[in-house]
DNA sequence: CTTGACTTTGGAGTGCGGTCACAGGTTTAG
DNA sequence: CTAAACCTGTGACCGCACTCCAAAGTCAAG
Protein backbone atom coordinates (compact mmCIF):
# COMPACT_ATOMS: atom_id res chain seq x y z
CA UNK A 1 0.00 0.00 0.00
CA UNK A 2 1.03 3.58 -0.85
CA UNK A 3 1.54 6.31 1.40
CA UNK A 4 -2.12 8.01 1.33
CA UNK A 5 -3.96 4.61 1.57
CA UNK A 6 -2.00 3.81 4.33
CA UNK A 7 -2.57 7.38 6.31
CA UNK A 8 -6.43 7.21 5.16
CA UNK A 9 -6.56 3.79 7.21
CA UNK A 10 -4.68 5.39 10.52
CA UNK A 11 -6.80 9.04 9.65
CA UNK A 12 -3.20 10.99 9.55
CA UNK A 13 -2.12 13.19 6.82
CA UNK A 14 0.38 11.38 4.50
CA UNK A 15 2.98 14.46 5.27
CA UNK A 16 2.44 12.82 8.64
CA UNK A 17 3.65 9.18 7.76
CA UNK A 18 6.37 10.91 6.15
CA UNK A 19 7.25 12.65 8.97
CA UNK A 20 7.14 10.16 11.55
CA UNK A 21 9.93 8.32 8.67
CA UNK A 22 11.95 11.65 9.16
CA UNK A 23 11.58 11.64 12.92
CA UNK A 24 12.89 8.00 12.92
CA UNK A 25 9.54 6.24 14.49
CA UNK A 26 9.15 4.75 11.40
CA UNK A 27 11.45 2.47 9.33
CA UNK A 28 11.77 3.39 6.20
CA UNK A 29 9.85 0.98 3.41
CA UNK A 30 10.95 -0.60 0.77
CA UNK A 31 9.76 1.50 -2.47
CA UNK A 32 8.56 0.62 -6.19
CA UNK A 33 10.61 1.19 -9.00
CA UNK A 34 9.73 4.37 -9.49
CA UNK A 35 10.55 5.16 -5.65
CA UNK A 36 6.70 5.44 -4.36
CA UNK A 37 6.76 4.06 -0.38
CA UNK A 38 5.41 0.26 -0.30
CA UNK A 39 4.11 -0.14 3.12
CA UNK A 40 3.45 -3.82 4.77
CA UNK A 41 0.29 -3.63 6.07
CA UNK A 42 1.57 -4.06 9.39
CA UNK A 43 2.83 -0.11 9.25
CA UNK A 44 -1.25 0.72 10.33
CA UNK A 45 -0.42 -0.69 13.86
CA UNK A 46 3.15 1.01 14.03
CA UNK A 47 0.74 4.04 13.54
CA UNK A 48 -1.63 3.30 15.41
CA UNK A 49 0.33 2.51 18.61
CA UNK A 50 1.73 5.92 17.95
CA UNK A 51 -1.65 7.69 18.03
CA UNK A 52 -2.70 5.52 21.13
CA UNK A 53 0.78 6.87 22.95
CA UNK A 54 -0.17 10.16 22.03
CA UNK A 55 -3.67 9.90 23.10
CA UNK A 56 -2.05 9.33 26.38
CA UNK A 57 0.23 12.45 26.55
CA UNK A 58 3.76 11.05 25.65
CA UNK A 59 5.65 13.08 23.47
CA UNK A 60 7.04 11.49 20.37
CA UNK A 61 10.48 11.40 21.57
CA UNK A 62 9.42 9.08 24.33
CA UNK A 63 7.21 6.96 22.04
CA UNK A 64 10.31 6.65 19.90
CA UNK A 65 12.16 4.92 23.22
CA UNK A 66 9.21 2.57 23.73
CA UNK A 67 9.25 1.63 20.09
CA UNK A 68 12.80 0.79 20.52
CA UNK A 69 12.05 -1.39 23.34
CA UNK A 70 9.18 -3.26 20.90
CA UNK A 71 11.56 -3.15 18.09
CA UNK A 72 13.90 -5.97 19.96
CA UNK A 73 11.10 -8.27 20.90
CA UNK A 74 10.54 -7.17 24.25
CA UNK A 75 7.26 -6.27 25.99
CA UNK A 76 7.53 -2.35 26.28
CA UNK A 77 5.08 -2.88 29.26
CA UNK A 78 7.77 -1.96 31.48
CA UNK A 79 9.34 1.29 30.78
CA UNK A 80 5.93 2.11 29.64
CA UNK A 81 4.59 1.55 32.78
CA UNK A 82 7.62 3.90 34.39
CA UNK A 83 6.82 6.57 31.99
CA UNK A 84 3.16 6.75 31.86
CA UNK A 85 3.51 6.99 36.16
CA UNK A 86 5.49 10.21 35.51
CA UNK A 87 2.74 11.09 33.40
CA UNK A 88 0.48 10.38 36.01
CA UNK A 89 2.48 12.58 38.90
CA UNK A 90 3.23 15.33 35.85
CA UNK A 91 -0.66 15.52 35.27
CA UNK A 92 -1.67 15.67 39.23
CA UNK A 93 0.92 19.05 39.47
CA UNK A 94 -0.88 20.06 36.44
CA UNK A 95 -4.10 19.62 37.55
CA UNK A 96 -2.77 21.00 40.98
CA UNK A 97 -1.59 24.53 38.77
CA UNK A 98 -4.74 24.71 37.11
CA UNK A 99 -6.80 24.30 40.56
CA UNK A 100 -5.10 27.33 42.27
CA UNK A 101 -5.25 29.32 39.06
CA UNK A 102 -8.66 28.75 38.60
CA UNK A 103 -9.45 29.81 42.19
CA UNK A 104 -7.34 33.15 41.90
CA UNK A 105 -9.31 33.64 38.85
CA UNK A 106 -12.61 33.00 40.70
CA UNK A 107 -11.64 35.06 43.32
CA UNK A 108 -10.46 38.22 41.21
CA UNK A 109 -13.98 37.93 38.63
CA UNK A 110 -15.73 38.51 42.26
CA UNK A 111 -14.20 41.42 43.34
CA UNK A 112 -15.33 44.81 42.15
CA UNK A 113 -11.92 45.94 40.31
CA UNK A 114 -9.32 43.55 40.66
CA UNK A 115 -6.13 44.41 41.99
CA UNK A 116 -5.17 43.97 38.29
CA UNK A 117 -6.77 46.71 37.15
CA UNK A 118 -6.32 49.94 39.06
CA UNK A 119 -4.71 52.21 35.89
CA UNK A 120 -5.04 55.17 38.58
CA UNK A 121 -2.88 57.51 37.41
CA UNK A 122 -0.39 55.04 36.07
CA UNK B 1 16.81 54.38 34.22
CA UNK B 2 18.21 51.97 31.61
CA UNK B 3 17.23 48.51 30.34
CA UNK B 4 18.81 46.45 32.51
CA UNK B 5 18.02 48.57 35.21
CA UNK B 6 14.46 48.32 34.42
CA UNK B 7 14.44 44.79 33.55
CA UNK B 8 16.21 44.14 37.06
CA UNK B 9 13.51 46.04 39.27
CA UNK B 10 10.85 43.59 37.45
CA UNK B 11 12.57 40.21 37.59
CA UNK B 12 12.77 39.61 33.58
CA UNK B 13 16.08 39.64 30.74
CA UNK B 14 16.32 43.07 29.09
CA UNK B 15 15.93 41.02 25.99
CA UNK B 16 12.43 40.84 27.45
CA UNK B 17 11.94 44.51 27.60
CA UNK B 18 12.58 45.09 24.15
CA UNK B 19 10.68 41.87 23.27
CA UNK B 20 7.58 43.97 24.52
CA UNK B 21 8.37 46.80 23.00
CA UNK B 22 8.72 44.97 19.38
CA UNK B 23 5.39 43.02 20.22
CA UNK B 24 3.79 46.63 21.11
CA UNK B 25 3.03 45.75 24.81
CA UNK B 26 5.23 48.54 25.71
CA UNK B 27 5.53 51.99 23.98
CA UNK B 28 9.06 53.09 22.69
CA UNK B 29 10.92 55.23 25.76
CA UNK B 30 12.56 58.43 24.73
CA UNK B 31 16.08 58.04 24.14
CA UNK B 32 19.60 58.98 25.61
CA UNK B 33 21.58 61.50 22.53
CA UNK B 34 23.90 57.98 22.23
CA UNK B 35 20.57 55.77 21.42
CA UNK B 36 20.10 54.19 24.81
CA UNK B 37 16.67 53.81 26.37
CA UNK B 38 15.71 56.01 28.85
CA UNK B 39 12.67 54.71 30.52
CA UNK B 40 10.41 56.47 33.43
CA UNK B 41 10.08 54.56 36.64
CA UNK B 42 6.42 54.12 35.48
CA UNK B 43 7.66 51.56 33.00
CA UNK B 44 7.74 49.17 35.84
CA UNK B 45 4.39 49.05 36.88
CA UNK B 46 3.42 48.17 33.68
CA UNK B 47 5.69 45.42 33.02
CA UNK B 48 4.37 44.00 36.31
CA UNK B 49 1.21 44.55 34.89
CA UNK B 50 2.38 41.93 31.96
CA UNK B 51 3.65 39.80 34.09
CA UNK B 52 0.15 39.48 36.55
CA UNK B 53 -1.70 39.16 33.63
CA UNK B 54 0.79 36.26 32.36
CA UNK B 55 0.70 34.40 35.55
CA UNK B 56 -3.21 33.96 35.25
CA UNK B 57 -2.86 32.44 31.80
CA UNK B 58 -3.24 35.11 29.44
CA UNK B 59 -1.28 35.65 26.22
CA UNK B 60 0.47 38.31 25.33
CA UNK B 61 -1.94 38.75 22.62
CA UNK B 62 -4.58 39.45 25.39
CA UNK B 63 -2.54 41.51 27.38
CA UNK B 64 -2.40 43.69 24.50
CA UNK B 65 -5.55 44.08 24.30
CA UNK B 66 -5.91 44.97 27.79
CA UNK B 67 -3.25 47.26 27.56
CA UNK B 68 -4.99 49.19 25.16
CA UNK B 69 -7.56 49.52 26.93
CA UNK B 70 -5.99 51.01 29.99
CA UNK B 71 -4.34 53.45 27.60
CA UNK B 72 -7.77 54.92 27.02
CA UNK B 73 -7.91 55.65 30.28
CA UNK B 74 -10.30 53.58 31.20
CA UNK B 75 -10.77 50.66 33.71
CA UNK B 76 -9.58 47.66 31.68
CA UNK B 77 -11.70 45.55 34.44
CA UNK B 78 -14.67 44.88 32.11
CA UNK B 79 -13.07 43.42 29.27
CA UNK B 80 -10.54 41.57 31.62
CA UNK B 81 -13.41 40.11 33.65
CA UNK B 82 -14.81 38.75 30.28
CA UNK B 83 -11.44 37.59 29.60
CA UNK B 84 -10.76 35.68 32.84
CA UNK B 85 -14.67 34.04 32.57
CA UNK B 86 -13.66 32.69 29.68
CA UNK B 87 -10.01 31.40 30.73
CA UNK B 88 -12.02 29.75 33.76
CA UNK B 89 -14.01 27.63 31.56
CA UNK B 90 -10.82 26.65 29.59
CA UNK B 91 -8.85 26.20 32.42
CA UNK B 92 -12.28 24.07 33.73
CA UNK B 93 -12.50 22.00 30.20
CA UNK B 94 -8.55 21.19 30.51
CA UNK B 95 -8.84 19.93 34.03
CA UNK B 96 -11.87 18.20 32.61
CA UNK B 97 -9.77 16.78 29.96
CA UNK B 98 -6.61 15.61 32.39
CA UNK B 99 -8.72 14.07 34.38
CA UNK B 100 -10.12 11.69 31.97
CA UNK B 101 -6.62 10.87 30.80
CA UNK B 102 -5.08 10.08 34.59
CA UNK B 103 -7.68 8.11 35.27
CA UNK B 104 -7.10 6.21 31.43
CA UNK B 105 -3.69 5.92 32.85
CA UNK B 106 -4.19 4.72 36.35
CA UNK B 107 -6.36 1.76 34.64
CA UNK B 108 -3.26 1.37 32.33
CA UNK B 109 -1.08 0.96 34.81
CA UNK B 110 -2.85 -1.68 37.10
CA UNK B 111 -3.15 -3.79 34.16
CA UNK B 112 -0.78 -6.68 33.64
CA UNK B 113 -0.22 -5.66 30.42
CA UNK B 114 -1.40 -2.60 28.73
CA UNK B 115 -4.07 -2.58 25.27
CA UNK B 116 -1.00 -0.42 24.56
CA UNK B 117 1.68 -3.31 24.75
CA UNK B 118 0.78 -6.02 22.77
CA UNK B 119 3.98 -6.46 20.43
CA UNK B 120 2.58 -10.08 19.41
CA UNK B 121 3.49 -11.02 16.51
CA UNK B 122 3.43 -7.22 14.81
C1' DC C 1 43.92 55.00 28.89
C1' DT C 2 42.23 50.69 29.46
C1' DT C 3 39.14 47.41 30.90
C1' DG C 4 34.81 45.71 31.48
C1' DA C 5 30.03 46.27 31.76
C1' DC C 6 26.71 48.19 29.53
C1' DT C 7 23.95 49.49 25.08
C1' DT C 8 22.24 49.16 20.05
C1' DT C 9 20.17 46.53 15.80
C1' DG C 10 18.40 42.78 13.08
C1' DG C 11 17.90 38.33 12.67
C1' DA C 12 18.20 33.52 13.93
C1' DG C 13 17.32 29.77 17.10
C1' DT C 14 14.50 27.16 20.72
C1' DG C 15 10.80 23.05 21.17
C1' DC C 16 6.79 20.71 19.59
C1' DG C 17 4.30 18.25 15.98
C1' DG C 18 3.24 18.75 12.21
C1' DT C 19 1.71 21.26 7.56
C1' DC C 20 2.41 23.26 3.21
C1' DA C 21 4.59 24.77 -1.12
C1' DC C 22 7.16 23.73 -5.12
C1' DA C 23 8.49 21.52 -9.18
C1' DG C 24 8.64 17.71 -11.30
C1' DG C 25 7.78 12.42 -12.12
C1' DT C 26 4.07 8.36 -12.09
C1' DT C 27 -0.04 5.97 -12.32
C1' DT C 28 -4.77 5.15 -13.53
C1' DA C 29 -9.43 5.83 -15.39
C1' DG C 30 -11.90 6.99 -19.25
C1' DC D 1 -3.87 10.19 -25.12
C1' DT D 2 -5.03 13.06 -21.59
C1' DA D 3 -6.38 14.69 -17.25
C1' DA D 4 -6.71 13.88 -12.53
C1' DA D 5 -4.83 12.12 -8.71
C1' DC D 6 -1.13 10.42 -6.89
C1' DC D 7 4.00 10.41 -5.58
C1' DT D 8 8.98 12.38 -4.66
C1' DG D 9 12.54 15.41 -1.80
C1' DT D 10 13.80 19.61 0.17
C1' DG D 11 12.97 23.13 2.85
C1' DA D 12 10.12 26.82 4.76
C1' DC D 13 6.53 27.91 7.90
C1' DC D 14 2.99 27.85 11.99
C1' DG D 15 2.32 29.68 17.16
C1' DC D 16 4.23 30.93 21.52
C1' DA D 17 7.30 33.73 24.33
C1' DC D 18 11.25 34.42 24.58
C1' DT D 19 16.61 34.00 24.21
C1' DC D 20 20.81 34.52 22.09
C1' DC D 21 24.07 36.05 18.62
C1' DA D 22 27.38 39.26 16.37
C1' DA D 23 29.38 43.53 15.65
C1' DA D 24 29.76 47.83 16.89
C1' DG D 25 29.10 51.85 19.90
C1' DT D 26 29.03 54.03 24.96
C1' DC D 27 30.03 54.80 29.59
C1' DA D 28 32.14 54.47 34.34
C1' DA D 29 35.80 53.10 37.41
C1' DG D 30 40.53 52.77 38.42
Amino acid sequence: MRVAELARQVGVRPDTVRYYERAGLLAPPPRTSSGYRQYPSSAADRILFIRDCQRLGLTLREISSLLEVRDTGECPCEPAEQLLRRHIAEIDAEMERLARLRSDLVDMVGTDCSPLCPPEGR
